[in-house]
DNA sequence: GACTGTGAAGCCATTCACAGCT
DNA sequence: AGCTGTGAATGGCTTCACAGTC
């Protein structure tokens, strides 16, 4: 084991791994083989243990994994052990429908507020949470000292609103809007673009007839 | 040029460069260089060639390329220059925001219908899209020759509504819903996790301090 | 016999660097 | 001089295959 730069397709899996051990532990299920999890996930069970080796032995030869403990330990890996407190900043559709998924919470990430310019989207939604204006962001995030936005504006605002949440502490980014963000190399940002999935799917449809 | 076998990261990438591409053109620049594309996507120029090499030659040597043409070339590569028409699965928040996502429209893609196994979800949205039963999926697949659907629907429905859509003729889905998608090897299937792109996040996030 | 952990090999994408045009 | 197109070199992820363990 040699520890240090993990490829992101490996972290990307050990997510999935994740999300299956959890179902997994609490179906009671005691023992898993990297073939078991490998297909699960649609994935090669060397490819598996290969991830699981860039942190560690887990598992017994012979034997397989013991899922709760495996599970804990990919799950502190990920630091999904701990809650993230999380901001999104758009409260149109989309952010309504992000600050109501319930699938964060379960996985560890706390919406503390969305974030809104339009005074009209601004009061508290029927889930609780507060829809605050924008000057109000720099104090929730030091505050609660959050590290993770949800960007869900409009494309032509998602660069300002990358800006300021910069500014304002944010050093992770989830950026929904179809667009690229300059952001310093300390910030990182990842795009959730449907329109880019959408095309690639249109190029392969293209390719075969 | 040798054509046959596009790497995904290409594909991927042109689609970046359509949508510039697009906003240039509807700026009225005439000539544009790998370099500047690649900085307006956060590429570096020689992978924009190279991309571009793939398919043919574009540009011109000295010079650039001409934004228009280039353009047009990259939609017709990418198909993104005729309509798809597409459906959406699941009228929660997240299907009713993809509905009402101008980003689509604006890119060929056409959505017919939306569609849910719940009553109390059928009937008209605002912006005059049918929501369905699922009954009526196959004979609007068919109809309207439609190939690509788009899964919202919570993970516990994602696998059978998956087949359902496949059963109707569906080639190549989208998938939202937070589970690994059991699908022949003719479908594709791309799935957007918001979950696991957070535990990326949360996984670098810790990986510093 | 079954299954993990892991060097080594293989494969694929990115980057380099330069010849070829304009 | 400036910029594209591309073979060659590099780097990195995946797959293989087998020694090690239960």
């Amino acid at each position: 084991m040699k520890m240090l730069k993990i490829p992101e397709p490996t972290v990307v899996r050990l997510s999935l791994y994740s999300r299956f051990l959890n179902q997994a532990s609490s179906k009671g299920i005691d023992i898993i083989s990297s073939d078991e999890i490998g297909s699960a996930v649609g994935i090669p069970s060397a490819q598996v243990r290969k991830d699981l080796s860039y942190f560690g032995e887990f598992g017994i030869r012979g034997v397989g994994y013991r899922v709760r403990e495996l599970c804990s330990q990919v799950d502190k890996l990920l630091c999904v052990n701990q809650v993230w407190p999380v901001v999104i900043i758009g409260a149109g559709h989309l952010g309504l429908a992000m600050s109501g998924y319930r699938g964060l919470q379960d996985r560890g990430f706390d919406v503390i507020a969305l974030f809104d310019a339009n005074p009209a989207k601004q009061g508290e939604l029927p889930n609780g949470l507060p829809v605050l204006p924008m000057e109000k962001l720099a104090e929730t995030v030091r505050e609660k000292d959050i590290r993770i936005g949800i960007i869900t504006v409009p494309s032509a605002s998602a660069q300002p609103v990358a800006e300021t949440l910069i500014e304002a502490g944010i050093t992770a980014i989830i950026n929904f809007a179809p667009t690229v963000l300059n952001v310093p190399s300390e910030v990182e940002c990842r795009n959730i673009d449907l329109t880019v999935n959408l095309e690639v799917l249109s190029f392969n449809l293209g390719m075969r007839g």
